[in-house]
DNA sequence: TTGTAAGCGTTATCAC
DNA sequence: GTGATAACGCTTACAA
């Protein structure tokens, strides 16, 4: 046999289909005895609610959508791995996207997602600097929608950040106690709202130290690795700066390649600290100074406040804008000299 | 206006139900001129076909599933990631599930699975050493799986690896060249298939040296970070190794944690080499020698497989196996002393 | 080219 | 406690 429907076992037992039903949903009435035995026969025939037929009936999908930017990176992977968690331990399933950072990618997604594939949305934007009157869809279709990390600062949804103010100024601060006074701040994009976050933690703290800002010390670098070693390289032979505050992971990785090529030495000559989620930061040549985001939580804590919202009885959204708190680790890429 | 469908777009045109449905397809036989009057006003009423009637229409889900041991962690992250574009690119939606290397997990999540939710999965698999038998409501169901790099031997699906066996024969032999000849091999678990390819080349590998292969210099080791750093330091102390294989990375990183707190020189002291995606190896102190597995490769070729079962007509379960080469990249951490 | 109507596999509302 | 029946929103013969 082939195709086990609802029908088929209820013929078989001699059974209405909406008995049949019934003894698969918790609620409703029915005899111990009868559910029992479709139960079994159910396993017999190795029968199994269709889902699509329930989604439909029941305009419920128990799906989520987590759309992010990158997957290959120890910041995102530990949040997409908190978020499946709880979302399995809520009973639901995980959509996962990736948008290499594409705009266009992500608008198609969420196009995608709007017919009701999914209850809800977690995502980490793309495309700052563009128009974000497509997410209005999602409003219109009341799915909610959770920001993650990467936020559209116009859009009124629950969003979960880190205090990238707060831990760049501090991260700024202890290069200064560490004895820097030739500061360059490393940055992708410094038009997104992290960046720019990010950045005035930077300023500001320069300034608190008495050095003043000097527009040509942000460091505007690439996605692409080799480009954004050959920007420190030329940084680190004109600029001559003696700390260097990498907003991403990636362009720490980049200035140790750099340093490395240069025979630079790290702390001695330039001292290195970053945005990491890397575990084994530690162990680097020499182990890397890191501010770092509590990813992990990050992923769960959003996940919380979509099923906060998907759970409500009343479907209002929740707005909530949850705030962790990143740490400063130090380690030897900031050591004194 | 909250819920657009079919019918009131029908209702709006003047026309029926069949009429707007055959706007959406490719194929039917439509008038230019009314498929351009559908398609404007399903954009002012913003309407996008309900997913789950077409699905239960077409039994069809353009949606696959990935199971992983792991997340946060390059290898399986860069994976999903070239699996998830493939996906995309071929119209499909992943859905992604994390076992955490358990195998009641794995199981349940099967189970979820084989209801009609995905048209097919890739799954590295968890619990080698149990019963497979609740794979088969896959094959009944008519469910094609890829394993992906962790397989179990017993089931016969299409299945995407590395040579395990070759590139574990030739980083022993690597070690014996830089001068080992007490070299510890470190395993999670060596009773998965996986590990015991690897394991199987370091034995082979000692005997073309010469070198009497001893049980107890395979070290069993432990997810946990510091349980493994344990067994390791206690390694170090007692069998005092001159060469660590580590048949995973992330007892790599025990090594060294473990060598850098005993104060044991890498590599004057002893040399380390390990399976490792790691972009960042090169960076390490020392940087590390790695055997580097051709990881979103082989999630893309994993995704291929599975779509030219999914694209064929008559949908023959694929029962290839492809295997992709790692490459042993030499860095400081196997150096000559 | 367009409309009619049956059905995909469920679940909810009523009866009994 | 159980059964008949009408949806859910869409697709597709078949008819017009």
């Amino acid at each position: 046999m082939d195709d086990v429907n609802i029908k088929k076992l209820a013929k078989d037992l001699n059974l209405s289909t909406s008995t049949i039903s019934r003894a698969f949903r918790g609620n409703s009435d029915i005899s111990q005895a009868t559910k029992e035995r479709i139960l079994a026969k159910a396993k017999e025939l190795n029968y199994q609610p269709n889902l699509y037929a329930s989604n439909l009936r029941e305009k419920k999908s128990k799906t989520i959508a987590v759309i992010m930017p990158e997957l290959a990176n120890n910041f995102f992977s530990q949040a997409v791995k908190g978020i499946e968690r709880v979302a399995r331990d809520n009973g639901y399933h995980t959509l996962l996207y990736v948008t290499d950072d594409d705009y266009q990618k992500e608008v198609g997604i969420i196009d995608d997602l709007s017919n009701g594939r999914v209850d809800g949305i977690i995502m980490s934007a793309s495309g700052e600097a563009n128009d974000h009157a497509y997410l209005g869809k999602l409003k219109k279709k009341k799915i909610p929608l959770v920001f993650f990390d990467r936020v559209y600062d116009d859009v009124d949804v629950a969003k979960v950040t880190t205090d990238d103010y707060t831990s760049s100024f501090e991260a700024t601060r202890h290069l200064v106690e560490a004895g820097c006074k030739k500061i360059a701040f490393l940055v992708i994009n410094k038009s997104l709202s992290i960046g720019k976050m990010r950045m005035q933690g930077y300023v500001d703290a320069l300034k608190e130290a008495g050095i003043p800002f000097q527009p040509d010390w942000v460091i505007d670098c690439s996605n692409d690795r080799e480009e954004s070693i050959d920007i420190i390289t030329k940084v680190l032979d004109t600029l001559r700066p003696d700390g260097l505050f990498a907003a991403v992971e990636r362009l720490a990785m980049a200035s140790y390649y750099a340093c490395h090529q240069l025979g630079v030495k790290i702390p001695e000559q330039v001292k290195v600290i970053s945005y990491s989620s890397l575990e084994i930061a530690p162990l680097l040549n020499p182990s890397l100074t890191t501010i770092t985001q509590p990813a992990g939580d990050m992923g769960t804590e959003a996940a919380r406040l979509l099923f906060k919202t998907l759970d409500a009885a009343e479907p209002a959204q929740v707005q909530d804008h949850l705030v962790l708190h990143s740490r400063i680790i130090q380690r030897r890429s900031t050591e004194k000299s």
